[in-house]
DNA sequence: TTTAAAATGAAAATCACTTTCAATAAGGAT
DNA sequence: ATCCTTATTGAAAGTGATTTTCATTTTAAA
């Protein structure tokens, strides 16, 4: 399944000087249609069920220059921390599904009250901010 | 140097079964007295000036079990998440230091009217959060 | 002391990941 | 369509962190 946004990651791909190949296409597809974070070696148990001959280096070397190029990002999770996900657009953060893994976005958050009292108190210039949401999606739930 | 604390960690681990050897004591007192989070490997050589007869098998032994006891917690970075630091009490969060990994904690952050929102507009029942900032701590200020 | 169980470190094993390299495949030029 | 340069590939070897195994040592309770 080759969708719109697929071709535009792998034409994105090929204008950084890279080619494209059927390595490339299958992993691509699977990140793209993936609600949840995969690893390296999920890539690679899925996408050869797709195309047998593909490599474990090539799952790597195609992960990294994908998150060089920003069109996806590596998630930490309790169990692991080199998942990897499509990237969030803009200031949005992640809500994970403790069950099944399944991730949404959201945006909203407020720190600069927050950041402003603590960079008070402890003197610290403060850059950045990593916020991520745990729960149960609807679907699990369900079978709770 | 053996505080308080250190006493008081090594009687919670007598507590629970174990016994009380030189190889712990090293390690409870580094994780106590360090104020940004050590790697295993970091342990160790820090350990071994003390301790040199010590393992470093004994150091991951030792930071499994004071995990799992709660005495410890592993904290995520970007280059790297196998990192301890001594756990936060309560409702805190960290705040560490891009430049020199210092950690402080703060408190006061409410998620509350966020977490209605989100959990409104997804489905999902919220059950905790991570956050953590980022920043440069006074020292790495002044030779910024 | 004695003794049973816990803890230890050396060495080997495992695991995720990276590097090397010779063969292959992509795609621009012709 | 065919060449030709260069990127890409997978196998295999290498690396570094972590775990397992096991014979020996140490702890602490009796
Ligand atoms: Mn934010
Ligand atoms: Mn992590
Ligand atoms: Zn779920
Ligand atoms: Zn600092």
């Amino acid at each position: 399944m080759i969708s719109a946004l697929s071709n535009q990651w792998l034409q994105a791909l090929q204008a950084d000087g890279c080619r494209i190949t059927r390595s490339r296409k299958v992993i691509v597809d699977l990140l793209l249609n993936s609600d949840r974070a995969l690893g390296p070696i999920e890539i690679y148990d899925l996408a050869r069920k797709e195309y047998p001959a593909l490599g474990l280096v090539t799952v790597y070397r195609t992960l990294e220059k994908l998150e060089a190029m920003g069109l996806i990002q590596r998630v930490h999770l309790p169990d692991g921390c080199h998942r990897y996900l499509r990237s969030t657009q803009g200031h949005e953060h992640l809500l994970l599904c403790t069950q099944c893994g399944k991730v949404v976005t959201f945006s909203g958050d407020d720190f600069s009250k927050l950041s402003d009292r603590v960079s008070q108190n402890t003197g610290f210039l403060i850059q950045e901010h990593w916020l991520q949401l745990f729960g149960v999606c609807p679907d699990c739930r369900k079978h709770l």
